[in-house]
DNA sequence: TTTCAACATGTCAATATAGACATGTTTATA
DNA sequence: TATAAACATGTCTATATTGACATGTTGAAA
């Protein structure tokens, strides 16, 4: 199974959840960590389905609306248990197209490569926004049993990253304006 | 064209490589920023060809092995700073398997998610040393125009990304032996 | 009461990527 | 001179992922 596979199965090992409440989720906490389209969630909990490792129910919205609400089977929290135990191997590229487009431009005028700096800074202080306030959430230290502790750990790492990416483009736009000179 | 095509161009702009080269590029200077496997780079290379964006010559090496060096064309450099001036779009999720598993590290025992922060750190460490001691070939701040500026941005931007995860896994690890007492 | 956004579930085709399979040469070193 | 690592180029299959296509319901607000 995929890492996908292993998303899901966690997601629902917090809760149970219809393939819609997944999609929303993978744009929403688990934003800083993975992603996936809704027209990939629904096969794969097809095949989730088919191993054996959820199951669902079919529950009425409304009148007539059905959604099928996921849960996690013993099986599945086996196998979510033995992939989180495991270790992750060497350290894989993040693919950046932003930084690639960078490194290549050396081609472009210099005002172009200083506006595609400041659009890009705008956009992550944006984000840093956004996460900080999640962050509000916890006034306390989320004790560490329990899952609001991995989230906790989690959102730190988001800030942390999207802090040192504005650093890092102020940095940039820096050096770029003081060669200007 | 997908963004790898982009990525070879780019290679391609700076000097004229084979296919053997290119993946090699891949895994040294793109490391923080992009990855692709032969497989993948042969075929791109094919279709690259195709579009009339690079060219190439056939040398032998030694006796009688021959090898396949590309060099862009005036259109694939055209294509080329098209691309490296266009905005980058709405902010991307970096995938990344190591947080998707400590987000879901609630159903482990503590002391193994210790054991995966702490092999973490060292991997991150390592990577740190190694991508500063390419930093010391620059010992002046290169000139704005060429090639070299965006290296160092670039690389700038790994040792960011490399510092600012380390110390947010040192700081996981704070809290989880914190709370053990 | 209409109408729009959010809820809800799927399929399909195209592309991207990884990993295995396949083959052979060159160069440095033991 | 054997041999191993690095050089060199490809293909193939399976899987992952995206974006478009397709359809319909529900709830809230105007």
């Amino acid at each position: 199974m995929g890492t996908l596979g292993y998303a899901i199965l966690g997601l629902l090992h917090r809760r149970s959840m219809t393939g819609y409440e997944l999609s929303k989720e993978f744009e929403s906490g688990l934003f800083e960590v993975w992603s996936a389209k809704h027209s990939q969630i629904y096969p794969e909990l097809k095949g989730l389905y088919e191993a054996g490792l959820i199951e669902y129910q079919v529950e009425i919205s409304g009148t007539v609306l059905e959604k099928k609400v996921y849960t996690i089977t013993p099986a599945g929290q086996q196998a979510l248990r033995d992939w989180a135990q495991a270790p992750c191997g060497p350290l894989q590229t993040p693919k950046d197209e932003f930084r690639l487009r960078l490194f290549f431009s050396d081609c472009i005028p210099p005002q172009r490569r200083r506006q595609r700096l400041e659009e890009r800074l705008a956009q992550h202080r944006q984000r840093l926004a956004q996460i900080e306030k999640d962050r509000e959430k916890f006034d306390t230290l989320p004790p560490r049993e329990g899952q609001a502790f991995s989230d906790y750990l989690v959102l730190l790492g988001g800030i942390a990253r999207e802090e040192a990416t504005c650093r890092w483009l102020e940095t940039c736009l820096e050096l770029c304006r003081q060669q200007e000179a």
